[in-house]
DNA sequence: CAATTTAATTAGATTATTCAAACTTTAGGT
DNA sequence: ACCTAAAGTTTGAATAATCTAATTAAATTG
């Protein structure tokens, strides 16, 4: 059974393998906040137990087990995410810290109770898919708000990114997940967006936050 | 701030101190599960850290901070068991290995909003008070079964012990908290009781049982 | 009180996780 | 091809928590 520290480099690990899979030893670092030499020796013990393959001077791949195992642990957070957020009446921006601390509670027991009574869930409180028990991973293809037209009305489907700040800015303006934004314009200039939702007849979004909003288009 | 081993530590040497207020680094292995060499050395770093008064082949003493900060720990145990009991429907026979994890987790807010969810409880599951904010524990002196006489009416208040295997002893008999039992008799050879409750007109309860049901004598 | 049993301590090691300093490889340029 | 800069590795060490074996102090008991 992995240790706290091996769920982090999993987690890690899952987070930063996109489109190649690879993960460098610096990536995952700067990730975790520990030095190099750190990480190339719990690199070792990660290959020792079937995590992932590793070849001195190369990046670094899950194997499908690392890969299952680090979706459970995703799972863990994102489930105990929902669960302090519809359960338990916290905010968005104050879950994460909790369900750090949460997801490497091993008790099969606790998250299957949470998943049931929130009637199973597939996303977290920020969009997220949350992996399934065999830790597979249903991912939804959304489309960046900073890629939309002058137009077209969307709903506010996930985040790309939820530190607590961002959390805050959006929390300041009244956008939520599920919220219908319609796209006034875009400046050509510095790529910002003004949109109108709720009471919120003329919001400028800059780019910068555009990026970080993933929204699903209204047919 | 302590770790979850120290935790434990101060857990245990808050739950080994009756009485006298000293504990043995023998009586403290035994309860943790460790070696004495192990005791020996982690007493050394809860005296740096100020929890804990030690010499040399003497018996180990709480200061008024380790005392505090071990009721802070039993605090989050026993609040943990009853939120797994009375807000996610687990028997009080499975909640100890969960709130065994849940009791490290350093975040003030979950154990609060715990805590005003279900009103503010005084008690765990067991029967056991749940000590305030700052670490305070309001004892309360219950009777054992095992010194009643036959005639007396009393309610169920707590337990002394409570593994799983005594749980599931007394659900076997729909034992729980709160249940008025009124002794038909008691056998002088054995020490056993005979009791009525519920539906169950004559159900006869060992010596061994007896001395761990705390009960309250009714008026 | 001397002998023995029990409790506690010290010494020396081990495993997990981490680091800084020094060294080596790889990857880019020129 | 050569040279540097960045990335990665090795070495050696530190801390936390644990152990076994050996030793010593304290308690018990005839």
């Amino acid at each position: 059974m992995a240790s706290q520290t091996e769920e982090n480099y999993l987690k890690a690990l899952f987070n930063l393998a996109n489109e190649k899979d690879e993960v460098n030893i610096s990536e995952l670092a700067a990730q975790l906040q520990v030095s190099m030499p750190t990480v190339n020796s719990m690199v070792k013990t990660l290959q020792k137990n079937g995590w992932l393959i590793y070849e001195k001077y190369k990046p670094v791949t899950l194997t499908p087990t690392g890969k299952r195992d680090a979706a459970l642990v995703i799972r863990k957070h994102r489930l105990t995410e929902m669960f302090l957020v519809n359960k338990m009446g916290f905010g968005w921006e104050e879950v994460h810290e909790i369900a750090e601390q949460v997801e490497h509670i091993h008790a099969p027991k606790f998250f299957e109770r949470m998943d049931e009574m929130m009637g199973f869930p597939t996303i977290d409180p920020h969009g997220s898919p949350i992996p399934d028990k065999q830790g597979r991973i249903q991912e939804v293809n959304y489309l960046s708000l900073s890629d939309c037209k002058a137009g077209q009305t969307v709903i506010l489907a996930a985040l790309t990114n939820s530190s607590s700040e961002f959390l805050e800015f959006l929390n300041g303006r009244n956008l939520g997940l599920g919220i219908e934004l319609t796209v006034k314009s875009k400046e050509a200039y510095d790529q910002s967006i003004v949109v109108s939702y709720l009471n919120h007849p003329r919001e400028t979004l800059s780019e910068k936050v555009c990026e970080k909003l993933l929204v699903k288009v209204v047919e």
